[in-house]
DNA sequence: AAATTAACTTGATTTGGATCAAGAGACCTT
DNA sequence: AAGGTCTCTTGATCCAAATCAAGTTAATTT
């Protein structure tokens, strides 16, 4: 997939138009980040923030006693660090580092605010997506304490499963982190406790291989996730 | 306080300046609710977001099976249904209704588009502010699981929790609907564990009077809930 | 390729909050 | 003001997930 179709494909540029989006694209770069490295630090100048295309990504900061907190990890298909562009300071108020191979779109803090300025239009789409994400946001705040964990780990496998091309089976995969505490801190859960989930999962067709999660039946796993969409105000 | 006062001192509103608050103040109105009364209902024509300036505000929807479901409970200084001022559908996607006696801001849609359309500065500032809010939010996730059930219950006494000027103790006092159901519904608690928590509070300086929480030692309290704000990004 | 390290899995125990249940208090009606 | 209803409180029990702990597997190093 080319960098427009990826970025057209994020929530927060889902209603703007193909032609706006090109010409964002032409400021864009696709960059590669190595397991391991940072992609920025806490009181960097905010520059840009991204949209994950392959890989994950963990925001961190360091605790007084020294010791690492995890504040979000995002996969495929997510943007980051929007919000650091609109901060008063410009700068990330949190560490971003490749907890995979990743691939990732950069997009240039100057350009965007520039379109924003320009094209009303664009800035009252803008605040649409931004407010429809705070209803997915609130939305996650629900799941976590009305779902169980393995119904968590579920809606989790099904946000971000994809369709497999090569075995043609019908089958979708997810792959993960090779370090899957990196996962569950994402769900809030201990790592104990999602190795059970998914074990919990199995009559629904999830199973476990080396670096990946296959998903066989995806209906089954929706049905017991209870996926459902509440609109949302605010 | 007076109109533009409030909206100065609502998260959405704050670095914007008084004299555009004061002429957006003009073409809004105070409205007040009796306990029980709707201020709007599903799928109405969103023209209008809403500031509160006292009471308790309960946003619901209504289920399959006829049974009211909470989805957010918002008390004095919170805003609430801008998102829905920003929809394509233009219209709320849950109901609202006055909790106890309410008096709210009522912030008319197509001015406030106007100004934003009008305003690139307004509207980067609408952008940030939205953004922050965000974080709030993600920082309510972690709180949901991070805290403890008392934890929460002093952090939301802490959020709502203002200087009482009458007894001159140096008290401060929160002001609490009736039906306290409607609070543990905020927190994600059953009434019981609600409860439960105040009586945990106590040694913290929390005593429960009739309509009223007095919070005597808000800095004991603070420390036992350990507020720390994160700096947020995405 | 063996050693070493780190993480995952599985089992046992503990715990915080939910649920169930009964009693006490507050508000509203008459 | 007395009765009735609704909610809050307090107690007992239950359950899901956390914690503690040991054993297994997988990755990396030498």
């Amino acid at each position: 997939m080319n960098i427009s179709e990826t970025i057209k494909n994020t929530p927060l540029f889902h209603s703007v138009d193909m032609e706006t989006i090109e010409r964002l694209a032409k400021h864009c770069h696709q960059k590669h980040f190595v397991k391991g490295r940072g992609v920025f630090s806490m009181g960097d100048s905010a520059e840009h923030f991204f949209i994950i295309l392959k890989g994950w990504i963990k925001l961190y900061r360091v605790s007084k006693e020294g010791e690492e907190v995890i504040i979000h990890v995002f996969g495929p298909g997510e943007s980051f660090a929007e919000a650091a562009v609109f901060n008063d300071t410009k700068s990330y108020p949190v560490s971003a580092q490749a907890v995979e191979d990743v691939a990732l779109i950069e997009i240039p803090r100057t350009y965007f605010i520039k379109k924003i300025e320009e094209d009303t239009g664009f800035a009252l789409r803008m605040l649409g997506a931004i407010s429809s994400r705070q209803h997915y946001l609130v939305e996650q705040i629900e799941q976590v304490s009305s779902r169980s964990a393995p119904q968590r780990v579920g809606a989790f496998l099904l946000r971000f499963c994809q369709r497999e091309e090569m075995d043609s089976k019908g089958e979708w995969v997810v792959y993960l982190p090779y370090d899957k505490s990196i996962i569950s801190s994402r769900l809030n859960i201990k790592p104990e406790t999602f190795s059970r989930a998914l074990l919990k999962l199995e009559p629904y067709g999830v199973a476990l291989e080396k670096g990946k999660i296959i998903v066989s039946d995806i209906e089954s796993l929706r049905d017991f996730c209870d996926i459902s969409s509440h609109g949302w105000v605010s």
